[in-house]
DNA sequence: GTGGTCTAGACCACT
DNA sequence: GTGGTCTAGACCACA
């Protein structure tokens, strides 16, 4: 569950965003779960609470989590919400830019393909 | 060619990075073309000259460009230079996070595929 | 009959002064009428009974009920009280932020007055 | 221009954001300008840059301002989005509240009317 | 107990 | 100069 590479460039914040979308496509997190507090992640972690919180307000904004005051921040009931355009618009330009990388790095379309198979497999076939 | 979007998070210099692969990727730019110089580049995009001057010492530092003293800085010719395994590794994990988001943004696997066919139309199946 | 909505930010026992405010408005309660005890309105409503009791407490404090000790709540007699002026200021200026929400989000002023007017029928031109 | 009352209930960054908008509305802000930074407003507000910084995010998310970092903080060039359906159903659920707590005010639907007609005179007609 | 807000102050990346 | 991230620690509101 969650890792948190402290020599990533990436914001920690970020990691645990991504993190916990992971847990919840692999099913470890389930619609309903509560998933820790701030304060008990932010031991588990050891990071500052402030920085656990930032990331659970990412994901209640993008209706992943939702949080209740005083109870707990929990996964959300997955309601079959309207596809995001936007922002699906922006992750395959996201892409398209990975993909100039990848050819930079001499990386082939087949192990692309190959990539995507292993990522498919690794969050087993679930939907968010 | 080369277009710099003002109201996207990424940066200028990353942007242009990214832009000059791209042209190469379509033959745009050949190995041994001269590209303009800072200031002229500068002026085209009508962006401050240390930003391009970082671009060009990035893509300097990947083998994409050479600057010859005193003549110019150019499209390097490409040698088969031996692949970059730690650059892939972590290409292929920014792939994977990538594809976390894409399930929670509900974009199905068949659709990254065709992302990946248009992807490789557009870059027109050059090689670096 | 009141409805509290888990996923909501509304503290539970705002949504649940203000669902008692509706269903007087509606005619579903009526003067006099006695309304369950905190314990009983507990286990209806899956809450915690402090959380009740704040909300009650709020509504005697707003003249809406009255706990007469030994018999129990009630919704108390319309009298004409004075029109708390520091309030209604406090409400309009709510409004007005509604109104720059609405404008930003492109609603359009036929919009928010035909909220107003579905507002109106479903609370049956009742006066409180 | 935005006024920040430290006495009131409300967090003074929602009060920041509500306030930039009214003053998008009001044409006193206008697409493509610049707005303070963060520290200054902070020196301006007596606040700490956090909570500025806050503000600004949340009204980037909402894509009214966007940031470029090194740069600044503009006010977004509108396009003619898509409307946030999720958010105006909540605005309107928001909206039926007011009215409830208006009735029991002693509010009548004209002042509400009336109310209506100040603040679109107030935001002089402008569109978001 | 829970999450939310705010301050103060440090350090980093981008222009 | 700009904004972004992170920590530490205080105080408040809700259940």
């Amino acid at each position: 569950m969650v890792k948190i590479d402290k020599d990533s460039h990436r914001p920690f914040y970020e990691q645990l965003v991504i993190g916990i979308k992971e847990d919840i496509l692999q099913g470890i997190l389930e619609p309903g779960d509560q998933i820790p507090s701030v304060r008990e992640m932010a031991k588990i972690l050891l990071m500052n609470p402030n920085t656990i919180s930032k990331a659970y307000k990412v994901l209640e904004s993008e209706q992943v989590l939702v949080t209740v005051k005083g109870k707990g921040t929990f996964v959300k009931q997955v309601e079959s919400r309207p596809r995001d355009l936007r922002r699906i618009e922006e992750l395959q330009q996201q892409f398209n830019e990975l993909v100039i990388e990848a050819k930079h790095l001499q990386v082939t379309e087949t192990e692309i393909k190959q990539w995507l198979k292993e990522a498919e497999a690794k969050l087993g076939g679930n939907e968010a």
